[in-house]
DNA sequence: CTCCCGCTTC
DNA sequence: GAAGCGGGAG
């Protein structure tokens, strides 16, 4: 009972990792915090990028990088000046954050980015996510990407109603560390993330083109 | 677990 | 109206 279930649940995990994989081999999205693997850079893409479309973000994170190239050139703007850059992005309170979560790296960690989870998420504006996104990209560590469009595919797989604490719920963290087992996490994270944007979109996800319909249960209900 | 945030895009 | 590579506060 228990060892069918197990099989069956590694079967789909093992399904979903190599179609996520094979279609992100054709279609991820090509941002420039993604290449980097310069622990600093990806913290200001997960600051801009909190509840804000990638697509806006990188209008303006080249030209933000170059003028604030390091974790000093924050501190030496300030709040104000930083306010002002991320203007275009919303949410006006992340300058203030940004200039936070910069002073207490200089001050904490003598201006070095930690490189584990528990003191990232324990810095102003770093979250679950984005302490995620860090170890990940920069460390190379499999932390899994839980964020409204990952939940949304494993939700309509797995046919688990969403809700608003399922990012940060054990049951969702679980099935995606089962997805992810051993494979290249940033690629498959990123991938992942670009699919839910692209196919299986908050608003008439693109079913019939979908690899994964054949397992997802959100499909099979919608038929 | 629930609610809010702020601007842009859909 | 709702939602976005979420985080913090209640």
């Amino acid at each position: 009972m228990m060892e069918i279930n197990k099989k069956e649940e590694s079967d789909i995990s093992f399904r979903i990792r190599n179609i996520i994989l094979a279609w992100g081999e054709k279609n991820m999205r090509n941002f420039p915090w993604r290449h980097t693997g310069d622990p600093y850079k990806i913290l200001i893409a997960e600051i801009m990028l909190h509840r804000t479309r990638a697509e806006q973000v990188n209008r303006i994170y080249d030209s933000f990088i170059m003028k604030y190239p390091d974790i000093y050139a924050i501190v030496d703007a300030g709040p104000h000046a930083l306010k002002n850059d991320l203007k275009s992005l919303g949410l006006s309170y992340r300058g203030d954050m940004l200039y936070r979560l910069a002073a207490q790296i200089i001050e904490k960690y003598d201006g070095n980015i930690p490189d584990n989870i528990n003191d990232l998420a324990s810095l102003p504006g770093i979250g679950d996510y984005a302490a995620s996104a860090v170890m990940c990209s920069a460390y190379k560590s499999p932390a899994p990407f839980l964020d409204t469009n990952t939940v949304r595919i494993i939700s309509r797989v797995y046919g688990i109603k969403p809700t608003d604490s399922s990012r940060r719920s054990k049951e969702f963290k679980m099935i995606m560390n089962s997805i992810i087992d051993s494979s290249d996490t940033r690629k498959l994270m990123f991938s992942m993330l670009d699919f839910a944007a692209i196919v299986c979109t908050h608003h008439t996800p693109e079913c019939s083109v979908c690899g994964l319909n054949r397992d997802c249960i959100f499909h099979k209900e919608m038929k």
